[in-house]
DNA sequence: TCTGGGGTCCTAGGACCC
DNA sequence: TCTGGGGTCCTAGGACCC
């Protein structure tokens, strides 16, 4: 049988803050939203406090200081650095290796029969957190929801020594009863109040519904998820693929009603996505931009305008997506509104080494121009920094056009940000 | 004053075709 | 005036994940 484990760092990123922090193990820490909006993260002495995810940063720095929170503004540079090595450790353990988000992976354990598989779990949380600093739990399992399940155990009580396998009726069963409904994977918040209001509380009462019951109910992703509770492996293993749609939005530090402001971000969102393209060797067809205003303040005039550009000929080329980023943005904008998010998605994505080329108006030199300025830029900013070139629309003036202008990067709040400790040089140093 | 940022898949319903 | 039926494709919206 292929037993499945997947391997959780426990508070990613709180986590990845407390290994250059050591002072901060066991205090309630946490890791907020860009502009230092909303608590993304929090360590197990948070939670205990009683810190929802989510909470708006500003409605609890009076908890805060009166319980000795610490707060970080979000580091995705630093916890990009730290989780890749742990990935790193658990590819190389592991007979099969899928990464799954930031902070986890599924590992295919094939071939591994003659394994005490929960002695592995136990081994590699071990090293990981020996190696890196970063605490992992592990959940072991033939199918991956219920892995996700021993996962939970394995993470909420400390005697199972980081790894809970599920590899019996009798565990399968018995973890059920003990698993809230709510926290089955795949099961949301609208899917538990429909189950809760009948009565089904535990997975196991979930488990033991009629199939066809459950597929009339909830659908075949519902049919999923029972199937798999009851020990049917049945979710395929995701491949490392080409991502179908590319989004870059953010909220704005502070609300603006100028063209002008909305274009220098929707530049960048738009160069950040021609960007992510190129990485994964995609271009893309479909160029969207949306801007919104401030939805909690009730007292302003409310609007959100969204529209899309098709291109004749798909591309991944900065100055294309800026460009048709930039027309749609003139469309949509309407003066009198003060505007609070925006964002670009791309779209409509392909393989960039098959290219379509429209017979209209492709012009084969500019074509090749432009990708050869972008790989030239590409191969700069990753040497010098992201941001070493820009376009000329990314770059921020500073206040009445004065002083030094401000990157994309610089341009959300971050107030609490610590060092990155890992990737920049001057910050190494800082490393005690 | 201050309220995150990405993704995926599925379904229903409309448009369109013959 | 009366207005079929089956198939496909696309899109918007809902639900989920981290």
């Amino acid at each position: 049988m292929t037993f499945y484990a997947i391997c959780d760092c426990d508070s990613c990123y709180v986590s990845c803050e407390r290994v250059f922090r050591p002072d901060l193990m066991g205090k309630p820490v946490v890791v907020l939203s860009n502009n230092d909006g909303c608590v993304v993260a929090r360590s197990r002495e948070a939670k205990q406090i009683g810190i929802p995810m989510g909470m708006p940063f500003f409605k609890m720095q009076q908890q805060f200081a009166s319980s000795k929170v610490t707060a970080f503004s979000s580091n995705y540079e630093l916890y990009a650095d730290m989780t890749q090595r742990v990935m790193d450790i658990i590819r190389e353990a592991s007979p099969g290796f899928c990464r799954y988000s930031i902070d986890e992976a599924f590992c295919i354990l094939d071939g591994m029969d003659r394994f005490n598989l929960k002695e592995w779990g136990e081994e590699l949380s071990r090293k990981i957190l020996k190696w890196t600093g970063m605490p992992v739990s592990i959940g072991i399992a033939p199918t991956k929801t219920l892995a996700k399940c021993a996962d939970r155990f394995a993470k909420d009580y400390p005697g199972y020594n980081h790894c809970c396998l599920i590899d019996t009726d009798e565990k399968r069963q018995k973890a059920l009863r003990l698993f809230p409904v709510k926290e089955v994977w795949g099961i949301g918040r609208r899917h538990q109040e429909h189950l809760e209001g009948i009565g089904i509380n535990t997975a196991f009462d979930f488990a033991m519904k009629p199939r066809l019951w459950v597929k009339k109910e909830f659908h075949v992703t519902g049919e999923r998820t029972w199937l798999e509770l009851n020990g049917t492996d049945c979710i395929p293993m995701e491949e490392m693929r080409a991502k179908k749609s590319i989004c870059t939005s953010r909220s704005l530090p502070e609300m603006t009603d100028s063209f002008d402001g909305l274009r220098t971000h929707v530049s960048n969102y738009a160069a950040r996505c021609a960007e992510k393209l190129r990485r994964q060797h995609s271009v893309c067809q479909t160029v969207m931009v949306f801007i919104e205003t401030n939805r909690f303040r009730e007292d302003l005039p409310q609007y959100e305008g969204f529209t899309s550009a098709v291109l004749l000929t798909p591309d991944n080329a900065t100055q294309v997506i800026v460009h048709n980023a930039l027309n749609c943005l003139k469309a949509i904008f309407r003066k009198g509104y003060r505007y609070k998010r925006a964002g670009v998605i791309v779209t409509n994505i392909s393989d960039a080494a098959h290219i379509q080329t429209n017979f209209i108006d492709f012009d084969a030199g500019r074509f090749n121009k432009m990708h050869l300025l972008d790989k030239v830029i590409d191969k700069i900013n990753k040497q010098g920094g992201s941001e070493t070139i820009v376009l000329a629309s990314q770059q921020y003036t500073a206040q009445g056009g004065q002083g030094k202008a401000a990157h994309f990067s610089d341009a959300i709040k971050h107030d609490l940000r610590s060092p990155c400790y890992t990737t920049r040089w001057n910050d190494i140093i800082k490393c005690k």
